[in-house]
DNA sequence: GTGGCTGCAAATCATTTGCATATAC
DNA sequence: GTATATGCAAATGATTTGCAGCCAC
């Protein structure tokens, strides 16, 4: 905990309890959650915590390169904490999101025509190699 | 426009006035615009155009494969008319958004891990030809 | 001690819903 | 004629804002 301290401090933030709090929480979950979720989770624990805080804190921990926004299906947003460049992959049969790398000669390679590709947004909708083998075995 | 109206009645939908102007007004724009866009403009011709008319209208084409939404930056909802798989370009310097053509190949190619990507969902984010042969020549 | 942070309540804004009227077929 | 679509007004739901009190530094 002390550790998530640090790098709040490092940002000229202060180290509240409901940043550490909710930085942990996104920091031990893979399934990148929602605001709701986070709020809620925290709120059994915590139950003076705000909606506005959690707002607040999301965008904070954004603007200071701790936590990245993602948006699945053009209405769902959802948090990560930020862990370099890469890019997620929606399971269409379980509904998972995956962490994908991309290779990054992929995103030169994405060039196209005469515009220069920099970044991807977004998330690649597919099958996610769980699924696949159970397809493969006949199972589901 | 009789072309439009034979569009949607093939879809099993009614060729109302609202409709065909919807339609005819996305096919004619480049620059895939917002609901609210959509409804300003058409609004100055037919005054008594209602949103929920354009709301309804979009999810109808959509639904019947005749519009495609995209979603930029996680809270800008866009629309046009389809026209079949490709891309999209953000430009980080005009603010364009560019149909981008990606080839099959590369679909398949994204194939990460064990994972299976389907489709790419999202948008890219770069300069445009236009931008940077602006830069090449030292202008803006 | 004080400036930044929290948390409540109220405001906002896009989108959806209910329903009476109008219209395409 | 009838089912479908329109358009208003009201409801919803997520996010933002204003502000008084609190707490990290």
């Amino acid at each position: 905990m002390e550790r998530y301290a640090s790098l709040l401090r490092a940002k000229g933030l202060r180290a509240t309890s409901q940043r550490l709090e909710i930085f942990a929480f996104l920091a031990l979950r893979e399934d990148h959650p929602d605001v709701d979720t986070i709020y809620t989770a925290l709120r059994a624990r915590s139950p003076t915590l705000s909606r506005t805080t959690v707002y607040n804190t999301l965008e904070q921990l954004h603007l200071h390169g701790l936590v990245q926004g993602i948006t699945i299906s053009g209405t769902e947003h959802r948090y990560e904490v930020e862990k370099g460049c890469h890019h997620h992959l929606l399971c269409n049969d379980c509904g998972r999101i995956y962490d994908i790398m991309l290779e990054c000669p992929y995103l030169g390679g994405l060039l196209h025509g005469e515009h220069k590709v920099e970044e991807v947004h977004g998330y690649f909708l597919g099958t996610c190699k769980s699924c696949l083998s159970k397809r493969g075995q006949g199972k589901d």
